[in-house]
DNA sequence: CTGAAAGCGCTAACAT
DNA sequence: ATGTTAGCGCTTTCAG
């Protein structure tokens, strides 16, 4: 029976569609979990993160649903506040959820104490973008410092000189590799970093806003340019220039990363990188799918970005 | 072992304390896949939904992750195109992943067909914002006729007579409802059915963009005010609109639906009916858990909406 | 109150 | 090539 419809050689054609045939009649579904009982699988993917926005979580599923799409795994949502604060907490929560593998997220991904703990359990995983040790686990990788050093460049190449920086999540080591990037681009073009305006952040619009808010508080010289390390904080930075009277981008232009929904959506529409969080997905869930087939550890996959120039930059004034 | 881990009477504090010891000491995780075997309990919940827009879908998830936070079930994303035109498969569907119970965002929640069918295979189900039999099921209610009611007076009352309507996807229950509740204020303020523009659409950003051409393509007075069905095709109408040279709300007020994070982003910000989105799912869940602990069927529960005015509605001009 | 034993529905190994 | 059997790790009897 079992040999019939798992689908298995050696079995007679007759035998098969028979079986088949009253199978299909008394509506039979196999029981999952009996079977996962036995063969240590619960065919269920886990997928992490940490409160990121909206669009970047959407993107994120779908594209692990998309390669699960032709399996049998189904996708499991495990979001954990604070994974760096918790890391034993963070691996006991994936091991109750009994997963046959995890794809991870920032800032997990970048975790080398989650990585020896998944390793020490035996639960393969996918990484998304990770900074580091990107032989581990199945990597979907990005180059954020080679991104962050051409939204710098832009604004560099168009004139701008008096520079504000809002930072990311600092959990997330993205926000130094944009750092650094934009670091490279001000060296480049003799920028000294201690003329860049620095302000912290958290990724969220909220941040952005009180960023932009200290940002316009200081005194001296306006900075004619802000580079905010994602795309929601960048929309916070506009709403309260906006408000401060300042037009966009004839008073202040500003960048943001991400590419997401609202970057489009606002006026004027954001220059931003495009991150394929999507393909990323995919492919790290490909790369974990890989490896929970017992194939060895498929290489890193870079991804490309790419700079999308759009209406919220332009030359400083006078 | 098991009557102590699973808080049993009948078991001596000394016995207790020396197995949780031991078991805390092993690290011992209990394999959920053989309870599951035994107690005919997957211990996950499945979540459902058609390609709804991003921030929709977050508010869902974070709703029932909310709920599920103290508990043991998981949540598994079942996305499934076309609901209503496979309906077989859905269920079907629903049934491999072996749930022990899911929550049913629209359409689903609507379709007796799904329901009937889960009823006869005895998986329980929440609903969320289902337009008809609120006895079935655990469900989260919306009165989107009288949401759609005040969105629709509170352009009357700026005085706008000419109005274009960008309906949502068609086999949304919803989108039947606030059409009926865009009737109802309508012939309450003597403005002819026949009189109001109506395109069709899907929810999303593109589908409003396109109607939004559409109306801008017909001859004849234009209309001073559009009303979408959602906040995504607002959207779309707006920036088409703004293309075309239009400002917003001076010669064209738009409304939207839904709260969406974009509504709040947008300059002007939009307009639109705050449906709690997270409460609701966090209802439909909390009573799915009950109907899986054998409780009976909960009370449906009605959720508050409220109409959001902000800055994309104006009295029309002259 | 606590130990021992019998399955839950399936697959894998073992017979035939 | 196909029928049969022993568990997978747990809970639930049933004894003690």
């Amino acid at each position: 029976m079992s040999r019939v419809l798992n689908d298995e050689p050696f079995v007679k054609d007759a035998l098969r569609e028979k079986v088949k045939a009253v199978a299909k009649d008394l509506k039979y579904q196999p029981n999952i979990t009996a079977k996962g009982l036995i063969t240590r699988r619960s065919y269920m993917i886990g997928l992490t993160y940490e409160r990121p926005s909206p669009s970047y979580v959407v993107e994120l599923q779908r594209g692990v649903l998309e390669r699960l799409a032709d399996e049998r795994f189904r996708m499991v949502i495990l979001p954990f506040s604070d994974v760096t604060a918790r890391i034993d907490d963070f691996v006991a929560f994936l091991r109750a959820a009994a997963l046959d593998g995890v794809v991870l997220a920032p800032p997990a991904s970048d975790q080398t104490d989650v990585l020896d703990q998944l390793d020490a359990v035996g639960m393969p995983y996918g990484r998304i973008a990770p900074q580091s040790e990107p032989a581990r686990g199945a990597c979907s990788l990005l180059d954020d410092i080679a991104a962050a050093r051409e939204v710098a460049e832009h604004l560099l190449g168009l004139g701008h000189r008096r520079l504000a920086v809002i930072l990311g999540d600092a959990t997330h080591a993205a926000s130094t590799a944009r750092s650094q990037g934009y670091a490279q681009a001000f060296a480049a073009h003799g920028v000294a970093m201690d003329s860049v305006i620095v302000e912290p952040g958290d990724f969220t619009f909220a941040s952005g806003e009180a960023a932009m808010a200290r940002i316009l508080a200081r005194s001296g010289p306006r900075p004619t340019a802000v580079l905010a390390q994602n795309d929601d904080m960048a929309v916070g930075a506009i709403t309260v220039a906006r408000e401060a009277g300042l037009a966009i981008p004839d008073d202040l232009s500003v960048v943001g990363f991400d590419d997401s929904d609202i970057s489009r959506l606002i006026m004027p529409k954001l220059t931003t990188v495009r991150q394929p969080v999507f393909d990323m997905a995919l492919t790290a869930t490909d790369g974990l799918l890989k490896l929970l087939a017992g194939e060895p550890a498929p290489a890193p996959v870079l991804h490309a970005h790419e700079l999308l120039i759009r209406q919220s930059t332009a030359a400083p004034r006078g």
